[in-house]
RNA sequence: GGCGGCGUAGCCAAGCGGUAAGGCAAGGGACUGCAAAUCCCUGAUGCAGCGGUUCGAAUCCGCUCGCCGCCUCCA
């Protein structure tokens, strides 16, 4: 497969260095407040991918998603609303999960917390001040950019541009005004934790390049972000990386488009944004993904009510078709004809375009048209098939959800009914059928009315009438 | 000032030199006792505009117009 690098700037082939494993790092949130939408797509993207390697490529994926809670946000946070560092750090750690769990994201392999790492930090920082990479002023630790020729190699900016450009505030402790925070003295009252340079906190672009290396060793195969990142904070990562090692930091950048509301960026300092959990208030898991899903994961997406009510209906279509499937389907288990093989052989076709699409820089939206129109495909096979072939809609249904299960779409909902209702569900469709053979469609019609108010929903079709629950 | 991105049917959107995927919405038809669902049919002679390269361009090059992002904490 192939993804655009933004190291590189190009579209280079990829696979993991050892050839089984893939070591992925994805930068995680500042837990000073609940995840908004735009938090959201680098946390959907990413997780699809690594389901992707996963599922599709056979590879092992040791996933670290970091959480930074300690943070000049989070104190000022803190002094807001009178709680402390911690218990804030906490409490929307707590809901930064409880929202992977409800938008049905897998935990990362590890999640490491910048505050607990604070000695290898310090250990970081300190090689950097004794090789004259980073110096300390009054109880500050700066990195000294104008010690690294390479500086700007990821972002594309030399050091001159941005000197020209000069938007950045120059302070008078800072040599150069690029140079960035390694360590920051404490003020009273702020999470502080003893150094050699005195009391304090680590900025934050030490904490990724200490747990990329200590979670995932030799195998730094992706970092991944969103593209705000790319300078100043990736780009940092790699300055820090490459002053304290001579081994190759991460091979493979990759870094999502920004959530636009209307024309601008999404933005918590313009007001404009809105909290991850009101959108599952109103719409399910399955619909957010296929709306974050539904274009290129590099390039901006704009939120819109319409655009998830668009995606609703395209998500409920293949939902029905399932379900429908399964309904019919349902207890029967036979070998289908001459017509269903056919019918099957077609569908590998389906699965090779998928991940045509998918290794092609991680093209989702191609792989949910392929879906799409394999969904057509099923949908015309069903419409015409005998009775003998039908089986086939089976494994048609497993390829859908085979496709679907990296982009968090379609997977069989958790069966909680018994059998018992099941043939009680079957023994009331026969007497309706008895019924409506006898025209007596009041009463056939009070059946199935009365089983949808207890959310037992019948559908008439050629093959008979088949059932499913409703989710409540 | 520096770096970068975007502009494809009513809406969303793929496409990376070989003759415009897919979804949503809309209309017509089939099926049906009624529901619900499904199936079939209907769509851009054209991809912001103007030039150029090429046998061939939405795709490459140049210019123009419009929009956006980063350069400061931000996914």
């Amino acid at each position: 497969m192939r993804l655009y690098n933004t190291l590189t700037r190009s579209l280079d082939p990829f696979a993991p260095q050892d050839g089984s494993t893939v070591g992925m790092y994805v930068c995680g949130p500042t837990v000073y407040d609940h995840l908004h939408i735009g938090n959201v797509r680098p946390v959907l993207v990413f997780n699809a991918f690594r389901r992707y390697l996963e599922r599709f490529h056979g590879w092992r994926v040791v996933y670290v998603q970091n959480v930074t809670d300690v943070d000049d946000k989070l104190i000022q946070r803190a002094a807001e609303t009178g709680e402390s560092v911690p218990a804030l750090a906490r409490k929307y750690t707590d809901a930064y999960f409880a929202l992977l769990d409800a938008l049905g994201v897998d935990r990362p392999s590890a999640s490491p917390r910048a505050t607990e790492h604070i000695e290898e930090m310090i250990e970081l920082i300190s090689c950097m001040v004794k090789t004259g990479a980073a110096y300390v002023r009054d109880g500050d630790v700066y990195f000294r950019v104008s010690r690294d020729d390479e500086y700007g190699c990821l972002s594309g900016r030399s050091l001159e541009d941005q000197e020209a450009g000069s938007r950045v505030e120059v302070s008078d402790r800072k040599e150069n005004a690029l140079d960035f925070t390694l360590w920051k003295a404490a003020k009273p009252g702020e999470p502080e934790w003893p150094s050699p340079w005195g009391n304090g906190r680590p900025g934050w672009h030490t904490e990724c390049v200490v747990m990329s290396r200590k979670h995932l060793g030799e195998r730094l195969d992706i970092h991944a972000g969103g593209n705000d990142l790319v300078f100043p904070h990736h780009e940092n990562e790699i300055a820090q990386a490459r002053a304290t090692s001579d081994k190759p930091f991460f091979r493979f950048w990759l870094h999502n488009g920004m959530l636009h509301m209307g024309e601008q960026e999404m933005h918590k300092s313009l007001g404009n944004f809105r909290y991850a959990y009101e959108i599952l208030e109103k719409h399910a898991a399955e619909t957010v993904w296929y709306f974050y899903l539904s274009r290129h994961y590099r390039k901006p997406l704009d939120f819109s009510e319409e655009g998830l009510e668009g995606a609703a209906a395209a998500v409920g279509r293949v939902r029905r078709l399932l379900d429908d499937v399964d309904a019919e389907l349902r207890g029967s288990a036979a070998e289908p004809g001459t017509a269903g093989r056919e019918f099957l052989d077609r569908l590998g076709a389906f699965r090779e375009r998928y991940v045509q699409a998918m290794d092609d820089d991680f093209n989702t939206v191609g792989g949910l048209g392929v879906i799409q129109e394999l969904v057509n495909e099923i949908n015309r096979f069903r419409a015409e098939a005998r009775d003998d072939d039908r089986c086939a809609l089976r494994a048609a249904a497993e390829l859908v959800r085979e496709l679907g299960y990296p982009l968090g779409l379609f997977q069989p909902h958790v069966q909680t009914g018994r059998d018992s209702e099941a043939e009680l569900i079957a023994l009331l469709i026969e007497l309706r059928a008895e019924l409506r053979a006898r025209k007596e469609f009041a009463l056939g019609d009070r059946i199935r009315d009365r089983l949808a108010e207890i959310g037992i929903v019948l559908k008439d079709t050629a093959q008979g009438t088949i059932w499913k629950s409703e989710a409540p």
